[in-house]
RNA sequence: GCCAAAGUGGCGGAAUCGGCAGACGCGCUGGACUCAAAAUCCAGUGUCCUUAACAGACGUGUGGGUUCGAUUCCCACCUUUGGUACCA
């Protein structure tokens, strides 16, 4: 084969792979273990892009490498197939979703085997095979069956949950009743995000700015009865949990961000007359904090009870039910106007803008239980219900929010937090003229005075408790999860509602049997959306839809679960994943769980991660997973832009408009002066040049030129197609370059001449090796069975050496340019030492596996180099005998020489002082100081 | 606004327990080979000054600081990208 072929060696390896099952993996791992994984793609109809194949090389690489060093890998692929865009997809062309997704995922699997990943295919699975969402629907009973100890801080089985006696003195339905409000997958009417363009309700997760995270659809909120999940209970956990895990600090920040934890108290502020007071005051004395809200009172949650004395006035939210209770006569037309605003208000109108505050009177006051003076009650929609109690104390001196509405209302600032004395505002924040949100001294608040902030906030809270108005609290961001969708392609719910003799629902749920499981989804005709929250699987088959039990009958749940679902559970079921009795086997489970290595997005950061750590952490307190964590290590990979583009703009008129002269428009970019629109024209790498830190035009150098890197999209045309790179190039060159371009976890920008690169040196790592004058893989001359010198030891050594460092730190980019290097250097070589070349084609193996493997043959092996060992380098071949050291005077470079490697301070010194050229710079100076670090410099200072 | 990451040649990037800035690749320039071209191989390639060489000055977003010595550490700021949105 006279020339470097890849489209003839990587089908003939893939083949062999395939035949061989060279990468099946073992049910248990035999010595050490490592599970390598990557996020499963969702399988869209596009077919994968370059931004898969990154993170999928770069797993691939880690399962080669450790395969080569005698670990059990598992390192398998799989489908996240349910959701939306199938749906969507399906109904635009009208196919049934399980048609089109099945067409997809073999376009998927064709693409994948084509680039040549070491996955053990019989373990794949997609999340929309029966025997897949069999046991999501099983998870699901598990969560139903589950209620969270909060003593425990455990989730332990519903059958365990304690029954307050006049519960059960009420019947069985009444315990049933009870449970269910308890379950870790309940029902609940809630204000949920009502989306009609999708026709379902979204989850928080899946709003941005108020509209859909797909499709960009306006969402609405409104009460709806719906499944929710209660991962609330669970974020202390999800929390702590994190530090054990080898995941970026910016990603665990992200988490726990989302879960935003934050303590402080709950205080009770009592609607009651001042005179009234004392008497309400001594109530409350000694006695417990009442678990429900007493109707005299309005509780507000704070962070920042320290304040207490600054609390001017209060604001509760539009929805707070108190709002209908203490609005006085004269105020309650502007509070019905003003409620009324607020709940036609989408979310987007109301964070939008330049959230200036709003709010109005209810006429009523409390008590500041501290002060003992009346406050007034305000209602505003920067207070939102979902959060802590609904309603808030304001302390305009020290919050930023209510600083504004105090301003906007002119209700009275009092400063309680006195700031340092180098405080630049010092004199205006004692004034109450400028907000002061952080630490201090407590001043005009009776007993605090003088302490610092965290001192006052535990007296305050101790003194409170004592006296029965407060206690420490805990909130909140996440809210627990809505978990149903009124969509057809999903799992659906494996629970029947039980009816009565005129088919209403009783109220009565029951899980369906797990020897039933799974609950198919029936087939329809029509399993469009209807822009109603009624869901399309109502208008199945009654024989799909009515279930009757003992006697009784039912109706099944028609809402479906959430995308997410499938994917929260799917590197358990790579374990063992034709197992029939269980999600997976326990000891196989123990064996081969946590994953060592989890790469993909950081799209999923937040979302599949949390959600997917919850229910593992539900599997392991019931004793299904041995681990808290699924994901030992988190690695994201960065995306892959489209090539540099360099972009002008001109007037309608073909005016050129400097890039200093645009800025964004609503519609596109617009003169920043004269504000016409200006059109974007692409400009040809030639037109252009570099002046200072700008690009400008050739033509006329006073015309700045955009030059960037944009998103890949169909828009913009800049999508590169893997399927196409693969035809030129092949497929080793595409996994080699998108390890080249630059480190995993960056931002790059995608270059055609760049695949040409690695290309090139696929090509002379070819010529290295195989003679190209003869048909057949014959090897050139130049390879002989002989010891390599010791400059070439020096070369391949340290290669080994360097690759394998890189490798394990996932430096793939540097690996790549040692190998590069050391082509170079044997490229010059006349003889080229046999054991050399064997070890670059190892090395080289996990990123370009084809050719490795090719090259390999050639080599006279006839076993895959799948398992052979991974080179081991000796690190004394990689020193040199003489090293170049740096002479430096006042930390100037000034020359360098040629010293023994293993010179002594004192010689090294001595060479530098008799060095000639450093004469000239030391003549008539003074050495005040020599600093000699051995092997490394040598630096005089002089005066 | 807040949070996170990042700013190094014409381009992608390399080098940080502080010790020769620019590895490797792309691009560009020149040479060899060729009738010629492609391919390949060899050499050069941060900027500036000097006729040129030797050499020198400057140089890692900006301004300060610490140090014998700073791309690396500290302070302030600017820019870009990503995330987030009144969570009391």
């Amino acid at each position: 084969m006279p020339r470097y072929n890849p489209a003839v060696i990587e089908p003939k390896w893939q083949l062999h792979w395939e035949k061989n099952k060279t990468f099946r993996t073992p049910e248990m791992p035999s010595g050490d273990k490592v599970y390598i994984l990557d996020m499963f793609p969702y399988p869209s109809g596009a077919g994968l892009h370059v931004g898969h194949p990154e993170g999928y090389t770069a797993t691939d690489i880690q399962a080669r490498y450790w395969r080569m060093r005698g670990k059990s890998v598992l390192h398998p692929m799989g489908y996240d197939a349910f959701g939306l865009p199938a749906e969507e997809y399906a109904i635009r062309t009208n196919t049934p979703p399980r048609v089109s997704t099945e067409q997809n995922i073999a376009n998927f699997t064709r693409q994948l085997k084509m680039l040549g990943f070491s996955y053990d295919w019989d373990r794949c699975l997609a999340t929309t095979d029966r025997e897949y969402f069999r046991w999501t629907q099983w998870i699901f009973l598990l969560l139903f069956d589950t209620w969270f100890d909060l003593e425990q801080q455990k989730g332990r089985p519903i059958s365990e949950l304690p029954i307050p006696a006049d519960v059960a003195a009420k019947g069985e339905d009444a315990v049933s009743l009870y449970r269910d409000k308890h379950r870790l997958a309940y029902q609940d009417e809630a204000l949920v995000n009502w989306c009609p363009g999708l026709g379902t309700v979204l989850a928080n997760e899946e709003v941005i700015d108020g509209k859909s995270e797909r499709g960009n659809h306006p969402v609405q909120r409104m009460p709806l009865r719906q499944w929710m999940l209660r991962i609330t209970a669970y974020g202390d956990r999800l929390i702590s949990d994190l530090d054990g895990l080898d995941w970026t600090p910016g990603i665990k920040k992200l988490q726990a961000d989302w879960i935003g934890r934050s303590t402080g108290a709950e205080v009770d502020f009592p609607i009651v007359t001042a005179s009234e007071f004392s008497k309400w005051q001594s109530t409350r004395r000694g006695q417990p904090y009442p678990d429900s809200i007493p109707a005299d009172v309005l509780r507000i949650y704070t962070t920042r009870p320290d304040t207490l004395y600054g609390a001017t006035y209060m604001v509760i939210a539009p929805e707070h039910p108190v709002v209908k209770t203490i609005t006085t006569p004269e105020q309650s037309a502007a509070v019905k106007q003003y409620c009324d605003n607020a709940a036609f208000k989408s979310d987007r109108d109301r964070t939008d803008g330049d959230k200036r505050k709003t709010g109005v009177f209810t006429g009523a006051f409390a008590i500041n239980p501290v002060t003992g003076k009346p406050i007034p009650i305000w209602i505003a929609d920067y207070v939102l219900i979902g959060y802590g109690t609904g309603a808030i104390m304001a302390v305009p001196a020290h919050d930023d929010r209510d600083f504004e509405f105090a301003k906007a209302f002119q209700l009275p600032i009092q400063c309680v937090v006195e700031p340092s004395k180098n405080d630049s505002d010092r004199e205006t924040i004692l004034a109450g003229g400028v907000c002061f949100t952080g630490d201090g001294l407590a001043i005009n608040s009776g007993s605090l005075d003088g302490l610092g902030t965290e001192a006052a906030k535990a007296k305050i809270i101790d003194e409170l408790t004592a006296s029965g108005v407060a206690k420490q609290a805990i909130n909140y961001k996440l809210r627990d999860w809505l978990f149903s969708r009124q969509r057809f392609w999903g799992e659906p719910f494996p629970i029947l509602h039980e009816l009565d003799a005129a088919s209403k629902p009783t109220g009565i749920i029951r899980a369906v049997d797990t020897r039933e499981l799974p609950v198919d989804l029936p087939q329809l005709e029509d399993y469009k959306p209807h822009g109603r929250p009624e869901p399309p699987l109502a208008k199945a088959d009654d024989s799909w839809l009515y279930v009757t039990i003992d006697g009784k009958r039912y109706r099944r749940e028609t809402n479906t679960m959430p995308q997410w679902a499938g994917s929260c559970w799917y590197y358990l079921r790579f374990i063992d994943p034709t197992n029939t009795s269980a999600i997976v086997d326990q000891a196989k489970e123990k064996a081969w769980m946590p994953v060592d290595l989890y790469i993909g997005g950081a799209e999923h950061a937040v979302l599949h991660l949390l959600y997917a750590r919850f229910w593992h952490k539900v599997l392991f307190d019931r004793g299904y997973v041995s681990h808290a964590e699924p994901f030992h290590k988190l690695v994201n990979q960065g995306m892959i832009l489209g090539e540099v583009e360099y972009t002008g703009f001109q007037t309608a008129g073909g005016q050129w408009v400097s890039t200093a002269q645009t800025e964004k428009g609503e519609t596109g970019y617009v003169h920043s002066k004269t504000k016409e629109t200006l059109n974007s024209i692409s400009v040809a790498d030639s037109d252009v040049t570099k002046s200072g830190d700008n690009f400008v035009l050739v033509s006329d150098p006073s015309i700045r030129i955009d030059s960037r890197a944009h998103k890949m999209s169909k828009a913009r045309g800049n999508v590169v197609n893997p399927d196409a790179v693969v035809t030129e190039y092949g497929a080793d060159s595409l996994r080699l370059y998108e390890m080249f371009m630059g480190p995993l976890e960056a931002t790059k920008p995608w270059s055609t001449t760049g695949v040409n690169g690695v290309r090139n040196f696929l090509d002379r790592v070819w010529r290295l090796m195989i003679d190209t004058h003869t048909d057949g893989n014959a090897l050139v001359d130049s390879i002989q069975d002989v010891e390599p010198t010791s400059e070439q030891n020096r070369v391949i050594h340290g290669t080994i050496m360097a690759v394998t460092r890189d490798i394990e730190s996932l430096s793939f980019n540097t690996a790549i340019a040692r190998m590069m290097e050391f082509v170079n250097f044997f490229t010059k070589e006349t003889v080229r030492p046999r054991k050399g070349m064997e070890a670059l084609i190892l090395l080289l193996s996990p990123y370009a596996p084809h050719m490795a493997e090719e090259v390999w043959q050639a080599l006279g092996n006839t076993e895959s180099l799948a398992y052979q060992a991974w080179p081991i380098f000796d690190e004394s071949l990689t020193k040199a005998s003489e090293i170049e050291v740096p002479f430096q005077i006042n930390g100037k470079l000034r020359t360098k020489l040629m010293v023994p490697a293993d010179s002594t301070a004192e010689q090294l010194e001595q060479a530098a002082r008799g060095h000639e050229r450093l004469a000239d710079w030391l003549d008539g100076k003074q050495i005040v100081k020599a600093i000699v670090v051995p092997g490394r410099m040598v630096n005089f200072v002089v005066k």
